[in-house]
DNA sequence: TTGAAAGCGCTAACAG
DNA sequence: CTGTTAGCGCTTTCAA
């Protein structure tokens, strides 16, 4: 292996000039900060983490939490992830990846052994079992959604709230006059997960400011829950017109229901939708939506992150993340009465 | 921070007992052993991982390359991802994410450090660049794929022949005499991606000895697409009885194809699916399908991996998973002609 | 069955 | 601007 005193010898220095180099922590002449860096060029060298990290306190990798099952759609999840990668390589930053099997013990574990210098959580619920224990560590952490109590934690997402509402404006601003909101399985809102909540308010404030008469409904994502909701729709309910869907893998079935019942799509009915953003593209007629922003997100939370581990305090505790409405073509005024 | 000094003078007994205790590596008295586990726990101690590599030269991490675009099916890739997190775990070792936006640098740079003793590659293309410097680099590795080839190589994956096989047989037991193959999108096969040539040919050879007529159509995944094969299938092959798809998005937007045809399943048209097992029941009729075992494609990966880190050099180069037919509804006998 | 002590490769004072 | 050196916490020989 190629040491650091392999590479200080070569270039006819001495270890800790090397080592001053590679860190840029102190000034190093231009001849020599050249010399160097051939030197470590010529002999293939890399410094020795484990080493590294003995001797500085620092890792340099950050944990990433991903739940082992959830309710979020997964795609999102991988695209979160490996946003997070890749924003933390841009900070000279490795990634471990960590499961919930081995429960809270893990955090405890990597943050103890000093495996890693900092955390992301993913899939935050409510009442989180990890937000007390990262509390506790006292290890600079960020998480990827809200739980019930974010008091001293730093916590980032979109905007739910704020989406919803764009939804909504943008279903008034076509003149409709009656929306619901599609929402994810009951099991989802029971679970805790604070997003479902924050749509809901931010619904029914917009529609509230707008005027419009609501109606709210989860739904399953298995394709008879979908043509029922598409048939209570229509034949209960026809004074609705548009359809905020917060509930990605409803959207296919939820469409076949609807050309099943000669419902076309945006000219007897609009629908909007919160989700991934390839869903637009997947889906005939091409999908008005709220996307959720997978790697803006994953940055955010590693910006935030090495904004504390560089000891800056200025850090808030709480990001939201400004929802964008993308046009599509399955909104459109509402028909003619 | 807590020390094995520390634990060692908690315990009366010197650092190395300790971490003898720890390592299991020479025999310890019963009696000092508890005592060592006792202050172990009343302490809280955790070694330090850095120091561990230093003094060990084994991080016990290993990297886990995960592709940054993909045709794969997105969920299958994050479980097999847990998996093998959940499998490393089980072995002591702790999962490094690589994405491949680094390119084979990426390798270089964590094989070099030592900040992992190992590799598990995801997703492998015939010709796939990191192929030659897993090779070079003499780092133990398990590709998840095979690349054009193999040699000096560990690599696991489903046998996509024998599972293609499998469905002809299965269509074949129930009489059916003329089945199709709808394949992934041809960029898929001219990526080069080995696991679409192998299910091609271990469907024509099985096609053949069951003296079937066959047809094979890529398919792209867009709605659009679907509609098009399906009516194609109805009109210009209605000897066509069964089909074998193996692209799992293709599936709901066909079976909805079918449905606005007139075209019932199983009544007029077998389906057999390889894919995700989650498909199946994702879908009406409830699939018949091969699924693919990203569970125990991680494990075995983990446990090809140890066996290497262990230097057990009867590793085999080569794996295969047995594929196993799922039973469903989306096959029965064809119609009477 | 246990202890003492020499490193592992690097960083960061301290000294110049 | 650069060199010397004392650790960082652990593993593992060597000795007992």
């Amino acid at each position: 292996m190629v040491t650091i005193a392999d590479v200080a010898r070569h270039a006819g220095v001495s270890p800790s000039t090397v080592s001053y180099v590679l860190s840029g922590k102190r000034a190093i002449s231009a001849a020599t900060r050249e010399r160097v860096a051939a030197s470590i060029k010529a002999l293939g060298y890399h410094p020795h983490a484990g080493a590294r990290a003995l001797a500085s306190s620092r890792a340099n990798v950050i944990a990433l939490v991903v739940p082992l099952r959830t309710d979020m759609h997964v795609p999102i999840l991988l695209q979160i992830a490996m946003a997070i990668v890749t924003a933390a390589r841009g900070h000279d930053h490795d990634v471990l990846l960590l499961t919930n099997d081995e429960g809270t013990e893990g955090l405890h574990r990597v943050a103890r052994s000093a495996l890693v210098d900092a955390v992301i959580v993913m899939d935050v619920e409510l009442h989180d079992p990890r937000a007390p224990v990262l509390r506790e560590l006292g290890l600079p952490s960020v998480l990827i959604g809200f739980p019930a109590d974010p008091a001293g934690l730093t916590c980032v997402d979109l905007d739910f709230s704020a989406a919803a509402g764009l939804c909504v404006d943008h279903l008034a601003d076509l003149g409709h006059t009656g929306v619901a909101l599609i929402g994810p399985p009951a099991g989802v809102l029971e679970r805790g997960t604070g997003f479902a909540r924050r749509t809901l308010s931010g619904f029914e404030e917009a529609a509230a400011r707008r005027g419009l008469r609501t109606l709210v409904r989860p739904c399953e994502t298995a394709h008879e829950a979908a043509w029922a909701t598409a048939k209570e729709l229509r034949t209960e309910h026809p004074e609705i017109t548009g359809l905020v869907v917060h509930n990605e893998p409803t959207v296919p079935p939820l469409l076949e229901a609807l050309r099943g019942l000669d419902v076309t799509v945006p000219g007897d009915l609009s629908i909007v939708a919160m989700g991934p953003q390839d869903l637009s593209a997947a889906v005939s007629p091409r999908l008005t939506m709220v996307p959720i922003p997978a790697e803006e997100m994953g940055r955010r939370a590693v910006e935030l992150l090495m904004g504390k581990l560089n000891g800056d305090d200025r850090v808030p505790g709480s990001t939201l993340m400004a929802p964008r409405l993308m046009a599509g073509d399955s909104t459109a005024p509402p028909p003619p009465r």
